[in-house]
DNA sequence: AATCGCGCCTGACGGC
DNA sequence: TGCCGTCAGGCGCGAT
């Protein structure tokens, strides 16, 4: 489901509702996602006070004095904070109660997802260390990119969806920002030069930017944390759109797979 | 070291 | 109506 708008988008949602809030009580009705929940999760959890919600990469980070809680959404998670007498619908997995009454509640029907506890140095946790730059931050940028591939000759779509080169650009990002800078997504990576590459991550950052601003994109199931869904899938120019035309030349947009993913472009715009 | 293919899991959809 | 194949916003693993 997520990529880095529709995490963030979450973060900002469940930020307001859940920060200084008590945890009374960890629900966990499903312990099997993509790792184990761990069993202590309530014991480690329950009285402490959530004084931050960060996010890094496609984790969010719920921070307490005691440690963090790390969470990733999968394919098909979504965090809503709902009052304590909301029923619950299937795949609802874990709940966390707070001490105004409301739930921040973990829903995820493929259970791809992550609820770990990492400690008090979350970003030294395996999953979180190794990782590239934020795509928004200013140390992403076409040089570092260019360095990146220097060498590598697998697609450029699958050099960007790698969460070592920069985090957050998942499968429908990866297509439109390379049709934003012109790229062919089937290009290999080291065969673009520095001057593409720095066309390529301003457009990785606008397109994220962007989609930001209008809460994501609701595909299926996304929604940010009060339910409302995003809005950007109006703005995709290529994702999912095989057959319509090109917003800028008119020509079909094709679709091909890359990595074991469908990737969608146009193959007069992008070279 | 880099790359590829697979599997994890459920649900939605289209064809027959 | 049901069954079957395909596909889906992610990611880590093992084989090459």
């Amino acid at each position: 489901m997520p990529e880095l708008p529709e995490v963030e988008t979450t973060r900002r949602g469940i930020e307001r509702l859940i920060v200084g809030k008590t945890v009374r009580q960890v629900v966990i009705r499903q312990h099997a996602l993509r790792q184990p929940v761990p069993a202590d999760l309530p014991y480690l959890l329950q009285g402490q006070d959530v004084v931050a919600v960060r996010r890094r990469a496609k984790y969010l980070l719920l921070e307490t004095p005691a440690g963090s809680v790390l969470i990733h959404l999968g394919m098909s998670g979504n965090l809503r904070v709902v009052p304590q007498e909301t029923p619950l619908k299937k795949h609802d997995h874990l709940d966390l109660v707070l001490s105004d009454g409301k739930v921040l509640r973990y829903h995820d029907p493929r259970r791809f997802g992550l609820v770990l506890w990492a400690g008090n140095q979350p970003l030294m946790h395996p999953l979180l260390a190794r990782l590239g730059p934020e795509p928004l931050e200013d140390d992403f940028d076409g040089a570092w990119l260019h360095r990146c591939a220097r060498n590598r000759r697998l697609a450029v779509k699958a050099f960007l969806m790698d969460q070592k080169v920069v985090v957050g650009v998942g499968n429908i990002y990866a297509s439109e920002a390379l049709f934003m800078a012109g790229i062919h997504p089937a290009r290999a990576a080291g065969k673009i030069s520095a001057q593409r590459y720095q066309r390529l991550a301003d457009a990785v950052k606008r397109v994220l930017f962007n989609s930001l601003e209008e809460g994501g994109t609701t595909l299926r199931d996304f929604s940010g944390a009060d339910g409302r869904p995003g809005y950007f899938s109006q703005s995709l120019q290529v994702y999912g759109r095989s057959g319509e035309p090109c917003a800028a030349c008119g020509r079909p947009v094709l679709s091909m797979v890359i990595g074991q993913r469908s990737s969608f472009y146009c193959n007069h715009c992008q070279r």
